[in-house]
DNA sequence: AGCTATTGATAACT
DNA sequence: TAGTTATCAATAGCT
């Protein structure tokens, strides 16, 4: 029972598109119902289709005829002012779309970086670099070394205020890394570092050690997936902006 | 991060209102997107607010006008006649609520007596059993008894046709207590039965024999919870016929 | 029309 | 107020 993500067109088998009318305005009607009831605020809705020949309205005649009154008093201009039309609507969606792209862009490319560095740690030759890669990795990298100096520091210091705060580029990973875990340090001081977002960084890192068998020496046919310069070209037209 | 099922009615507080508010009218506004999208129709919403001096409305002013010249130019009879009013709304959701109990109620009735059975060939003495009981429970053994008829017959004929169908009150029961599984069965004939059902009720089974310690000899203490005749008089209201 | 796997919506929290 | 995430709800694809 597989379900393929919907494509919003019309969908033009006629059973299906029926099945999903009733479905959905069957949906719809609940949504209405469901938001002036916990809200208690004034909405109707009317939904006209070929199946009959009457339109299906919410919540009643009488309380259409009380919304649509009061929305037929308004000058045209004032109708407009808070209006969601269609154009408006769907540059809504694009423009968040947009966003999360661009989140997810910033993401990964950190991911993909990390996943050089660690290569080069590895021994790997770290070839294909253009000169906005090298700039990144050296952010990176010097990121990372501040982190583990930090730390060093604090464990000459004061040994037993344990669990020195790593920023959010490096977490685990140095641990894991350079030195291992130290069961002296499990002790939870007085600190004040953001546990969740420290264990997702772990995770995720787990997960790409795991998931890549030419991580080390010698592999070669290995293409670095982000230095090709090729980022979102495709979106670049001017329906995105 | 816990999420409550939320009840519906008026949302007291005023704040939770109003983010409730903006998101459901968010997710409504889409809604009625998707549906004349996918479906080719015509329709519209109109929401009125508190927050706004201007109702939102969908899909434009000129589509809400149309709309609406479209629904005003019928009978006022005509207009109740495919309508959903709040009153007839609530009636179907109980309705569907009610089957649903019944369903369910069946369900485990079936259950309940299938435990009853293998307590009782557990060697448990079967006290305070009513007619009704005593009747399902009957009704129970017989099929039970069938299937391992037939399971015993297909087994001493032709041993290598495996994998005997069985009725889905006994499933995969029948191997557990009364013969150890073998490993001779396992492979799949020529069988035309259910392997998820027969699954799931191997499930429920496993569950059944581990959420009660009480199985087996000496436990007294134990009432039948179905025994008492007790079947949902709850709901025994006109409001729910 | 009824059933699940899956997507989508959103309540609670930050 | 907006963003995030764990749950709950809607529903696509089948039978």
């Amino acid at each position: 029972m597989t379900r393929k993500k919907v494509k919003l067109q019309y969908i033009s088998n006629d059973s299906a598109r029926k099945a999903t009318f009733k479905k959905r305005k069957k949906g719809l009607m609940k949504k209405v119902s469901e938001l002036t009831t916990l809200c208690g605020i004034d909405a109707c809705a009317i939904v006209y289709s070929p199946y009959d020949s009457q339109p299906e309205i919410w919540p009643s005649p009488g309380g259409v005829q009380r919304v649509l009154s009061r929305f037929k008093k308004l000058p045209e201009m004032e109708q407009s002012k808070k209006m969601v039309n269609q154009e408006s609507f769907l540059r809504q969606r694009i423009a968040k779309a947009n966003e999360q792209l661009k989140k997810m862009s910033k993401d990964n490319r950190e991911k993909e970086m990390t996943e050089v560095m660690f290569q080069g740690l590895a021994g790997k030759p770290l070839l294909n670099l253009n000169l906005m890669d090298l700039n990144d990795l050296g952010w990176l990298i010097e990121q990372n070394l501040k982190d583990i100096n930090k730390r060093v520091d604090l464990l000459t210091k004061g040994p037993h205020n344990s669990q020195v705060p790593l920023s959010s580029t490096m977490a685990g990973a140095s641990g894991t890394m350079v030195a291992p875990p130290d069961a002296a340090l499990d002790r939870t001081g007085g600190m004040e570092m953001n546990m969740d977002a420290m264990q997702r960084q772990q995770q995720w890192f787990t997960d790409m050690m795991h998931s890549h068998d030419h991580v080390g020496f010698g592999g070669d046919d290995m293409m670095f997936p982000f230095a090709d310069g090729n980022h979102n070209n495709l979106w670049s037209n001017p329906f995105f902006p």
